[in-house]
DNA sequence: TAGATTGTTAATCGATTAACAATC
DNA sequence: TAGATTGTTAATCGATTAACAATC
């Protein structure tokens, strides 16, 4: 199967197709087309057609697509077809945002370990999960079975838990400690940066004046 | 001034190497070539000559950056030279988890107000800031001139919160509920979707296997 | 059949990389 | 002067948009 390289913008607006298209399903509405589409999450109908001519063809000429079908289709794609087991280091304020953030859930994210040094957190129990001290990470979740590993610790500390993630086997990182992680080519690394979100806006703010 | 278009990667990378710069700066270096700059955060020597290139000369052929000068010029362009007033709208897990993100004040961000609609929080205080009832907001935003909104609120409500905010003034606004926000064009607008990065990993996890 | 909309190719646009003259 | 590194131009690469034949 030949493998053409697929743009990482095209599968961050499939991860938006997917949620529209929920939005819609739950309306009842039954095929829509590329521009309905589009003019839902503000792109081009074109856009969309190329997106997901990457992977298949998933419409019908003159119709438009099938909503339940496409959006199992984009849902297969992304690799959400089945659970994935999160484990989650760093149990500060984003860390429970994150744990208990629905969003995650309802895309078949599921964080079945939870890790923090403070005493005080040790032991406690979250939606069934108990929390453990950080040097248990390589045993419990090497033994979990967790595939993606969320850093909300401070930066000080990001890179030591990233080398024990990969000591434990997963097989993907979300960062979010504003810091370059090093980890083996095979790991998927992401990082998310709140601050840069806002310096985004700031830089845009800043430029409308002249 | 001819302002020529700024890819908006550019001021991405900038916000990266202005967080590489402070870590730098604090090590007491007093200069820096692009190619360090470029190890440091994982690009390549000539895009940051490049990104830096768009804004003027801040370096010296031969010898480098000092690197307190090119920090200073690299927040300026961002818009950081100065405090920024955000207010802060849904204060769930993670609205109080941005509201106590270190990052944030250090960066120049001060929340200066916070709104909820849940009487239990209505009238508690975080960090000197009382949490204000949501239909409060277009008087109090106005007062306090705030030029940036977080929005932390469920997708239901995130619409009718960008209305007031857009109707209050402000200039900016962040979103983080899962949902395409309309917004005048004059208002930047950004949105910060947490299971999209996740999903961009689970993707390129489940490629692997092919 | 006529109208609509896909899938796909070609054209355009934009961003990154490579190369090197300028110059400290 | 010799070595180093910037600033900038040209070449390359990649992504988006436009256009349209295929076809329901």
């Amino acid at each position: 199967m030949k493998t053409l390289k697929i743009p990482e913008a095209t599968i961050i607006r499939l991860s938006v197709y997917s949620r529209y298209l929920t939005e819609i399903d739950r309306k009842g509405i039954v095929t829509i087309s590329s521009g309905d589409i589009a003019d839902g999450v503000g792109v081009s109908p074109a856009q969309v057609r190329k997106d997901l001519a990457y992977f298949g063809e998933f419409g019908t000429r003159g119709v438009g697509y099938n909503v339940k079908d496409l959006h199992r289709h984009i849902l297969k794609i992304l690799g959400l077809s089945s659970d994935w087991s999160v484990a989650l280091v760093g149990l500060g304020n984003l860390g429970l945002a994150l744990t208990t953030y629905k969003g995650f859930r309802e895309r078949g994210f599921v964080i079945t370990s939870i890790f923090d040094n403070d005493p005080k957190k040790i032991g406690t129990v979250l939606d069934g999960v108990e929390v453990m001290p950080i040097d248990k990470l390589v045993e419990v979740v090497g033994k979990n079975k967790a595939q993606i590993g969320i850093i909300t610790a401070p930066s000080a500390v990001a890179q030591d838990i990233a080398d024990s993630l990969v000591k434990s086997g997963v097989k993907a990182i979300l960062n979010f400690a504003p810091m370059v992680l090093n980890v083996p080519p095979e790991v998927e690394l992401r990082n998310v940066d709140l601050a840069v979100n806002l310096e985004v806006l700031t830089f845009n703010v800043a430029s409308q004046r002249y």
